[in-house]
RNA sequence: GCCAGCAUAGCUCAGAUGGUAGAGCAACUGAUUUGUAAUCAGUGGGUCGGGGGUUCGAUUCCCUCUGCUGGCUCCA
């Protein structure tokens, strides 16, 4: 009796034995390239190299160059960054360790939290280990004595984690004189591990709960070969180069100022121009698509705020003015005017739905750490709308607001996530209509047939939603647009209509933005665009460049030109060499460069220069004025 | 809010074991009239983020506040 395994898609062979090690069965079969295999897939699941098989199997070699492969390297890092920690750092205790996107981190708890100035020592006793090849070894234990084991090294944070898997067995790996609570699998020996760097430390709590101890992370990346570690490194500095924070300065668009406070923007004409020139263009879809729009004071009575359930689940974020003996809340939201523009007078069926859509200047108090450029800011603006509908038009409107998003992303190119969040623990509203606005919300991105994935649990307490998010240039991710429905401040704020039957009925409430808050768009969209903007929203579209003073007279009707068929132009009549005013006008990311010399002003137009450094042939002014329409039309 | 780092001229950045600072660009003045990424010369410019402490003396060391960056938590 025997074994018959086989690799994926391949004749099986047969063993002579009732069990064989992976490693030993790879051989048999033939596979090559044994140096680059860290793992093993039987019959579709995770396994060391080393492991056991005694029963008929498909065998899968994992590379280390996989996704599957790379994974499990990077976990087998933290693991050898951990050994290194506790040998450099006696009496540090190690919690828990994984493999993320590009690497790793694990989380320690120690006297004193780790600072950027450890991380060299710490990255060359990891080498040290790496040396040494120590091969990772697995074991299986009782739980319990995997406590004992713990608990005699006094690793409580192991002991806790042992405690509320409540399994029987655990499994233990050990490197050298490390050994850690992990499931696995690993590398076969540290030996595997080619191109890692230590890239930063950062506090974090332990298990994601800010009421518990505040442990020391280190973060680390890890890839296949150190020609990939750089690639990333490099890939991370050019990321770096796109910097909204950086790119509006050097492109004057807007400011923060210390005596102003923190989270608050000010914006620079040329950035106040490209949000002008955004919100302009977002105006005239929402009137194309039905949505009237509407204004509402930027305070409004305490009293307000405490009905609609603000005061109770979002006073911390809010900012409050007292006039008169009378209290108000400066808006975080925009609904309730909305809401009360609904209610000044009696709805029909027929009326609905109405969609209300604002502009509306939002503050909330967010955490000092966690503000960040344009991205997370304290005052901004959100291009926020309120659709009051019958339940039976939800759906519909959800298309709606999906195929708007659609739209507009697709504008500037934009690729984006969708995620539903459904029904939270604490909620509030009936399981019909929850379940009725989730399964909305799931048909509309259906119907669609747009990708989602569902964050279970994650939902407002007073409705499902949809969040859309857009990623920045280091890749992470911001929520902009979401769809949330609501049917708790139609009901506490008595919202009704009169259905066909002359009876009242409670309608359905739909908050969304498209862009989210206009501060945070923006921001993203500089990382985009890297300040490159399209000429439709350029804040400068085109820059007279003269050759000499003979030439300003031409460049003067060139410039008035422009301006009266409506262009954002401007001319740099300096006396300075032509090199250095296309070199400034290049800097400036400015879409056109119009050179005109004495050949240009005798024939009566320009010679463009692009920013991609390709000049045109020559154009008579109205050919220019011509060009730049057509370009501008067609939004790029 | 928590952990770590940072804050020097308008901008980008040097600098000193504690003895009050320097470059390039920008600005200003002058010369130059110039053809596709920096013409040359000269001049002015800083309470070294704010406050407090240690010290004969603090921009440098300590504390604290403010702001920024990277994480964590948060984002009804």
């Amino acid at each position: 009796m025997g074994l018959e395994i086989k690799l994926k898609d391949k004749a099986p062979v047969d063993v002579d034995a009732n069990s064989i090690s992976t490693l030993d069965a790879l051989k048999e079969l033939g596979v090559k390239g044994m140096e680059n295999i860290v793992a093993v897939k039987v019959d579709d699941r995770l396994y060391d190299l080393s492991c056991e098989i005694n029963s008929s199997a498909t065998i899968d070699p994992v590379r280390i160059n996989s996704a599957e492969g790379i994974d499990i390297m990077r976990h087998s890092t933290s693991h050898v960054m951990a050994m290194a920690v506790k040998e450099l750092f006696p009496g540090v205790k190690v919690t828990i360790g994984p493999s993320i996107e590009n690497g790793f981190y694990y989380d320690f708890d120690y006297e004193r939290p780790f600072k950027e100035d450890d991380l060299p020592a710490i990255e060359e006793k990891m080498n040290e280990i790496i040396k040494q090849d120590l091969p990772f070894a697995r074991e299986e234990l009782s739980s319990s004595e995997a406590i004992e084991l713990f608990g005699k090294q006094g690793e409580n944070y192991k002991v806790e984690i042992i405690e509320d898997l409540g399994a029987e067995n655990v499994s233990l790996y050990t490197q050298g004189s490390f050994s850690d609570l992990c499931r696995g699998p690993h590398i076969p020996s540290t030996g595997r591990i080619k191109a890692f760097k230590l890239t930063k430390v950062a506090g974090a709590y332990w298990r994601g709960d800010e009421k518990r101890a505040m442990l020391s992370r280190i973060y680390g990346v890890a890839f296949s070969d150190n020609k990939e570690l750089r690639s990333y490194l490099q890939k991370l500095e050019e990321a770096k180069k796109r910097d909204h924070v950086k790119l509006g300065k050097q492109l004057d668009l807007f400011s923060t100022h210390e005596e102003i406070g923190a989270g608050m923007i000010v914006w620079h004409p040329k950035g106040y121009m490209l949000r002008h020139l955004i919100e302009q263009y977002e105006i005239n879809e929402h009137f194309k698509r039905g949505y009237d729009m509407v204004k509402g004071p930027e305070i409004l009575k305490t009293d307000l705020w405490q009905k609609s359930g603000h005061f109770d689940n979002y006073r911390e974020n809010m900012y409050f003015t007292e006039i008169d003996n009378q209290s108000y809340g400066i808006k975080p939201m925009n609904c309730l005017s909305h809401m009360l523009i609904y209610k000044s007078k009696l709805r029909s069926y027929r009326d609905l739905p109405i969609r209300y859509f604002e502009l509306g200047l939002v503050h909330r108090h967010e955490r000092s750490g966690v503000l960040h450029g344009l991205s997370r800011v304290r005052e901004f603006t959100q291009d926020d709308a309120h659709i009051l509908c019958t339940p039976e038009q939800l759906g519909e409107e959800i298309k709606g607001v999906l195929t708007f998003v659609k739209d507009v992303m697709g504008i500037f190119n934009f690729e984006y996530e969708l995620e539903i969040s459904t029904r939270p623990e604490k909620s509030i509203g009936s399981d019909e209509d929850w379940e009725r606005a989730t399964s909305s919300l799931i048909n509309a991105m259906e119907d669609l047939s747009l990708k989602y994935d569902i964050n279970e649990g994650d939902g407002a307490f007073y409705g499902p939603k949809i969040d859309i998010k857009l990623r920045d240039a280091l890749d992470r991710s911001w929520q902009c647009a979401t769809v949330q429905c609501d049917f708790t401040l139609p009901d506490r704020f008595d919202l009704s209509f009169i259905d066909q039957e002359g009876q009242k009925q409670r309608p359905v409430m739909i908050h969304r933005v498209i862009l989210g808050s206009i501060e945070r768009f923006i921001g993203i969209l500089i990382e985009h665009y890297a300040g490159a903007f399209p000429l439709w929203i350029a804040p400068v579209q085109a820059r007279i460049l003269t050759v000499t003073e003979r030439n300003d007279e031409h460049a003067e009707y060139l410039l008035k030109s422009l301006k009266e068929a409506g262009f954002r132009a401007e001319a740099d009549l300096r006396n300075e060499k032509l090199g250095l005013k296309v070199r400034e006008a290049q800097l400036q990311k400015i879409p056109y460069m119009l050179v005109i010399g004495d050949r240009e002003a005798e024939q009566g137009g320009v010679t463009p220069r692009l920013r991609n450094g390709k000049n045109l042939a020559f154009m008579s002014t109205d050919e220019i004025i011509q060009h730049l329409k057509e370009e501008e039309r067609q939004r790029r």
